[in-house]
DNA sequence: AAATTTATTATGTGCAGACATAATAATTGT
DNA sequence: ACAATTATTATGTCTGCACATAATAAATTT
């Protein structure tokens, strides 16, 4: 018996043909019925191909109006956001972190913004993830103790705050910015590098449902470049 | 009748059982078989809902072993890339744009080693994007001149290369690079802002097959901030 | 005990058919 | 001419079933 048609050989198919030009940008592409016949599949089949290459930004699709190449093919780029420990590991680097401060104290005005009024005294940690023992990211973090009372007494010194928040306490949504900054003084002579050196910033929040578990501020070395394939 | 259940309700519900805690991280979840019945629904719906999830790396899931609640729930951070104008007037603003250089040229080392030595004489073309006629982006460019000819003839005035490439120049692969860098002089002047300041830069290759179609590097204005929701 | 083979099992995928839904086109009423 | 209503249609999704595949566990041989 003859192997049937998979819907991965259908998804390279169209996108060939969107590669090559046979369906151009913006053009209508047959229906799901014409497709399952043209191939000799199911039109599950067809739709399950057509969907993923849709979900990746090369076709749109709606109801009734049809499936068109994209026109704007919008390149969605996923970053993998992973524990720095893992991150500095598949670098092939020996992973290490130091807590510099730890303290509950009052949240300033912009940190408040976020987290809310009622998160009265956060914890404030400040942790130097490094890479082969040379200083790979500044971590300054804001914990909201009212999500995640147990932070108190969790022991960082051999978990980092971020891998331990990430096993103890779940997020639903979260959002990120990246950016670049100047180093300041303070973040230079941590990071080992140079007052106004260039540095890739993460801000990260991240909430359980309405509430805020943590603020986090990431500050990578001048030379970190974060990649990734489209 | 009754609705029958869809795969969105068992996605929600799932979710929520991870973000409660109900299933832990690394726990092993019930199989599709069982949460079929226990949800009285098709097990393809179970399986659209769990597929999902893992997509989105809430879920590990393999063959025989089961499916799992991810250990260390690596957040998938999309980012949309899309061309300059759309990203330009997402934010409101009026796009425009300036060719500031357009010439062929041999292009320096590191550049031909990323197209390959048979890119003779590529294109080169350097431009400035603006928001609401202030400097928002500057762009500069390496077109192979091989794989898109007909980029020597193009208005580039009227349209930017950019958008003129999206459109004329497909591509099946591309890398992105993100990092910060400080502004050199002569960006510091095109992009109105002060010399060392932080830019947030995209370095970006794209193929069509083994073909490189371009490289372009592109600086921010030191404002700028790209967000994300995971 | 170790290595190899065989069974088992949960997910992965395919099919045919049915109905749901959203968006558009055609029709009707004013 | 315009607005409101009614088809029409392509995609979206659910069902029930079957077989494929990969990974593990069990059985067997060496």
């Amino acid at each position: 018996m003859t192997r049937s048609i998979t819907w991965r050989s259908l998804y390279s198919e169209v996108s060939n043909r969107i590669a090559q030009g046979v369906w151009k940008p913006g053009e209508l592409i047959p229906g799901e019925v014409e497709l399952a016949s043209e191939f000799g599949c199911a039109r599950a089949t067809v739709n399950r191909a057509l969907r993923q290459l849709a979900q990746e930004g090369f076709l749109d699709r709606r109801r009734k109006a049809g499936t068109r190449v994209a026109l704007h093919p919008i390149r969605k780029a996923t970053l993998d956001i992973s524990i720095t420990r893992v991150e500095v590991e598949q670098r092939g680097c020996a992973y290490s972190h130091t807590v510099l401060s730890r303290k509950q104290k009052k949240a300033p005005t912009h940190i408040r913004n976020i987290m809310g009024e009622t998160a009265t005294k956060p914890l404030y940690i400040t942790t130097l993830h490094e890479a082969d023992g040379k200083p790979f990211l500044y971590e300054t973090r804001w914990v909201n103790t009212e999500s995640v009372p147990e932070v108190l007494n969790a022991d960082l010194s051999q978990i980092s705050v971020n891998e331990w928040l990430v096993e103890n306490a779940l997020f639903t949504t979260g959002k990120i910015t990246f950016s670049a900054a100047n180093a300041s003084e303070a973040e230079a002579q941590i990071l080992q590098t140079k007052t106004g050196d260039a540095l890739f910033i993460i801000d990260r929040t991240t909430w359980n449902g309405p509430n805020t578990i943590t603020v986090v501020r990431l500050a990578y070395i001048p030379a970190f470049k974060m990649s990734t394939k489209i």
